[in-house]
DNA sequence: GCCCCAAACAACGA
DNA sequence: CTCGTTGTTTGGGG
């Protein structure tokens, strides 16, 4: 649910309340959903500290220094939460802990889809925020896909990481540019469009998040979205909103976007 | 463009023409289309004589014994002449030819498809004159495929080899099933119809072709089909025919044949 | 709404 | 109208 807006605030809000916490303990609810033996953790991170936060994608990576990070994925319904250490028994659906000496980190999900990953090997993907996703690097990867549709070109992760469903349409809107459209058939203006919007889409939600929902750690803060957001019926510009599956997912758009086909 | 009733039907016009023939030489004109270096086939072949000819699906097998065999696949427009050894300089786009004693066997194709392979390795897929097509299993493969369109299963050589669109269409007229029809949704009773169509319409085309062109060893004999076939308005059912783009093939069916969708 | 895989499907060239 | 290969889409399960 949470897509890389939502993730960049819990990122800030998280470290704040956890840093330079030690650790005392994990616990592993769900061995399914969490991709490394206990013991290898509980051997590499006790007794270490949290040194940073950092968001790749939408995955969450919690570095305890020396290569030692552990990566969470919220998939659709995933939720964290800080408790105090006997407060955890209450929280249902429970996938992973992470107990630092005060307060206890969970993740849980009642879908039970979130996954955590132990040393996880990164890779040469761009995020939308990383430096390395430049106008070239746009540029060069819609050339490679030209049949591709424009929305599932957005969201595919080995593209660009970070876009989930209801930022490609916020980003498609603010290009005008319909998901319909096929990549390929795009001129370079809007290619150039899209690769502004989704800079400025994003980092202004970062904005709105952290006004509208300061403390966020979990869920999602979509009241301002100008598209896909179902209590409009139109969008600021006056223009109805229509709801279609496009490429196999809900879209919201406008006649002012333009397809090119 | 020949499919299985024309190359049964050469089969045995071929073979009345080239039984016992020892073979002299051969020609290799497009090498890339031919399989096998030219050397090791005349090491392998000259001077044997053809014992027997094969159709496994839409290739002709030539046979001259102790596992050497010719296979000839004629794609979309290849062609096959019998020549005498001088005239075989007058044809055009050649591919690959037999020297007998006598005459000449020569693959020509216009658009360079056909292809020659020479000791073929044969694989499990069973002919739909084979013994080992029965019903159960055509049926094992239906339930295998459950969601695949009833025509492009039909015409997919891993599953029966030999039947190619025109028939296609003739065997699901037969049985009175949609070609939009997906397998996992066709009954029981109507896979059965089906199963026994691919055996009738088959047989029966065989027949067809031997009575109007006798002595074919070439081109195709498709004017007695009855329903892909440009030159009729409605079947003989009195129903008219549709032409329309199915599975991604020129499609010929009418209202008579349901759709299980 | 997410990601992965497998299967189906479409497009192209030979 | 044929076959293979490649890339894209779709559907199901976790």
């Amino acid at each position: 649910m949470p897509e890389l807006p939502d993730l960049e605030v819990y990122k800030t809000n998280l470290f704040n309340r956890l840093t330079s916490k030690r650790l005392a303990g994990l616990e592993v609810y769900n061995p399914q959903k969490v991709r490394a033996p206990k013991a290898a953790m509980l051997e590499g991170l006790a007794g270490r500290e949290l040194l940073r936060i950092e968001r790749v994608g939408k995955e969450l990576l919690f570095d305890f220094g020396g290569n030692r990070t552990l990566a969470a994925h919220l998939m659709l319904n995933g939720t964290i939460s800080i408790v105090p250490q006997e407060a955890a028994g209450s929280i249902g659906f429970k996938i992973f802990a992470l107990c630092f000496e005060r307060e206890t980190l969970v993740f849980s999900d009642m879908g039970g889809l979130c996954t955590i990953r132990y040393m996880p090997v990164p890779d040469k993907t761009p995020d939308a925020f990383a430096a390395s996703f430049t106008l070239e690097y746009f540029l060069r990867a819609a050339h490679a896909k030209p049949r591709m549709n424009i929305k599932a070109f957005l969201i595919d992760q080995k593209i660009v990481k970070g876009i989930g469903n209801a930022y490609a349409d916020e980003i498609l809107w603010a290009a005008r540019v319909s998901p319909h459209s096929l990549v390929g058939k795009i001129p370079e203006d809007s290619l150039m469009a899209l690769h502004r919007a989704i800079g400025s889409v994003l980092h202004e939600a970062v904005d709105s998040i952290q006004k509208i929902s300061p403390d966020i750690i979990t869920g999602e803060e979509r009241s301002f979205l100008k598209v896909h957001n179902k209590r409009l019926k139109k969008t600021e510009t006056g223009y109805p909103i229509t709801v279609e599956r496009v490429a196999s997912k809900i879209t919201y758009y406008t006649a002012e976007q333009v397809a090119y086909l």
